[in-house]
RNA sequence: GCGGGUGUAGUUCAAUGGUAGAACAUCAGCUUCCCAAGCUGAGAACGGGGGUUCGAUUCCCCUCACCCGCUCCA
């Protein structure tokens, strides 16, 4: 996070009306609430699972279904302890803190210049003990607690894909470059959670890690950082409020040799959405070295083994779609009312189409079931019948519904439907016999 | 974890040491109802636990949660 110049764009007060718009409507509840609720972690209400859904769909497309050289993988979240040794979390992945009690900052103990002096006010023997904060979730796989059954829970997905590396390679018959690409959930015991469902202690990422010949990751690691910009601003996030970021040397984690972040301008500032990371031959070297397996390619051309380098785009799921909500949310102002609209691509709204009798008449609600019915096997369909007209428009557009489909007491004998605009507020009259192909051409 | 702030219906707010009002939202009814119309009615809150007190939403303590800062990172 940076406060730079383009800050200015930022907005602490939508942060607040997203918050409330997610309460309000069933985007994300805080988790336990009923007792006072749980730090960190939040539910997806109906609508918030619909979107989070869609956002990882719409990642799977473009990163799997769309391309001939990734596979996925669904690796398990419980992890043996060997991994993480392996990988170096067990010993990069906790930070030795100190606290000033002058100042109340806080700083980690290996990086001062000196020990007994905190960097900040200069206070001498005003800092705590360094305490450990390691941020890895260890819990007990089997009933009986002992160390030999010590499991961890994955504070990344990346590291079930670089173990499964030779069995993905010759089951899938893929060749460098190929990646494999996975969605799931993560566990960190972050010190500070915070900024709502920004930073939680669980959260999902999508992950891919990209195998390349050592030669080449140069060219895919700028390649990657250019096709995921592009992801973002496909699904409608403008250019002013997204940029990336090249990590500094004094940035880079552990693992890294090259490390670029993709932020976004969040009402309380640029904020990481994803980092693209160079992992260099750093994984597959690590794990060999400790499993004893050859985690390498053989090149047939070359007649020579490699170890192939990583590119690794690594969004957070839920961050993304925290973005789409924050960035899609409006406020329009007819006939003097303010209300709100979620102008998210269609291909994130929860619902592409809403179903509205015009009134509860028994003829017109019968005519709005079979309309329902003939949509919902293709399309998340909603139906309402509550209220005004008027009012109904106005609740689908605030959860960003891009059509609204009103059978009224024409229907019956014409056998057309009012087809109503999110964006436009326009409206058709369309032949319930085209209504499947006419949303069909506009919600792809 | 430390420092600071906050916690009253779904949301935004109000009031009070004597058991809480409103607006909007929600639900039901009436209305051939196309952009939060109107009328009638309804449900709905003092984060949790202790203490002081005849009595606490209000005062005190603890706790839980959220926000800001420090640190972290998808």
């Amino acid at each position: 996070m940076s406060t730079e110049s383009a800050d200015a764009a930022a907005d602490p007060a939508l942060f607040e009306r997203v918050v409330n718009l997610s309460k309000r409507r069933g985007f994300v509840f805080r988790s336990g609430e009923i007792y006072g609720g749980f730090r960190s972690t939040y539910d997806y209400g109906p609508l918030g699972v619909l979107l989070l859904r869609n956002v990882k769909e719409q990642w799977w497309r473009s990163m799997v279904q769309q391309r001939h050289d990734v596979v996925g993988l669904d690796a398990s979240i419980l992890s043996p302890p060997a991994i993480w040794q392996a990988s170096g979390h067990l010993e990069n992945f906790s930070d030795p803190l100190v606290d000033c009690r002058e100042c109340n900052e806080r700083h980690r103990f290996d990086k001062l210049e000196d020990p007994g002096v905190c960097p900040n006010c200069g206070s001498v023997g005003s800092l705590t003990e360094a305490r450990e904060f390691n941020l890895m979730f260890k819990t007990h796989a089997g009933p009986m607690t002992e160390s030999a059954s010590e499991v961890y829970l994955r504070p990344e997905t990346a590291q079930g894909m670089f173990v499964n590396f030779t069995n993905v390679m010759q089951t899938s018959r893929k060749r460098p470059p190929f990646g494999i690409a996975q969605i799931g959930k993560s566990f960190r015991n972050e010190i500070t959670p915070g900024n709502f469902v920004f930073r939680t202690r669980e959260f999902e990422q999508m992950e891919l890690e990209f195998f390349v010949p050592p030669s080449e990751a140069g060219q895919w690691y700028a390649y990657w950082c250019d096709e995921r910009m592009t992801w973002y601003r496909d699904l409608g996030i403008p250019d002013d409020r997204i940029r990336l970021r090249e990590h500094t040397a004094e940035e880079l984690s552990h693992y890294s040799s090259g490390t670029a972040d993709i932020e976004y301008l969040f009402p309380w500032g640029w904020d990481e959405l994803e980092g693209i990371a160079d992992r260099g031959d750093f994984d597959l070297r690590a794990h060999a070295a400790a499993s004893g397996e050859r985690l390498e390619y053989f090149d047939p051309v070359a007649n020579k083994h490699y170890v192939p380098h990583v590119i690794e785009p690594a969004a957070g799921a839920t961050r993304a779609a925290m973005a789409f909500l924050m960035d899609g949310y409006d406020t329009e102002t007819i006939n003097g009312a303010t209300r709100t609209v979620l102008r998210l691509d269609h291909r994130l709204a929860p619902y592409k189409v809403a179903v509205l009798p015009l009134s509860r008449k028994a003829a017109l609600i019968s005519e709005a079931h079979e309309v329902f019915d003939l949509l919902k096997g293709r399309w998340m369909a909603d139906y309402d019948e509550t209220q005004s007209i008027g009012r109904r428009y106005a609740r689908q557009d605030e959860i960003g519904t891009p059509y609204c489909i009103t059978v009224d007491f024409d229907t019956i004998d014409d056998r057309a439907v009012t087809v109503r605009r999110r964006d436009t507020r326009s409206q058709d009259r369309v032949g319930i016999d085209r209504l499947e192909s006419y949303l069909a051409e506009r919600l792809c």
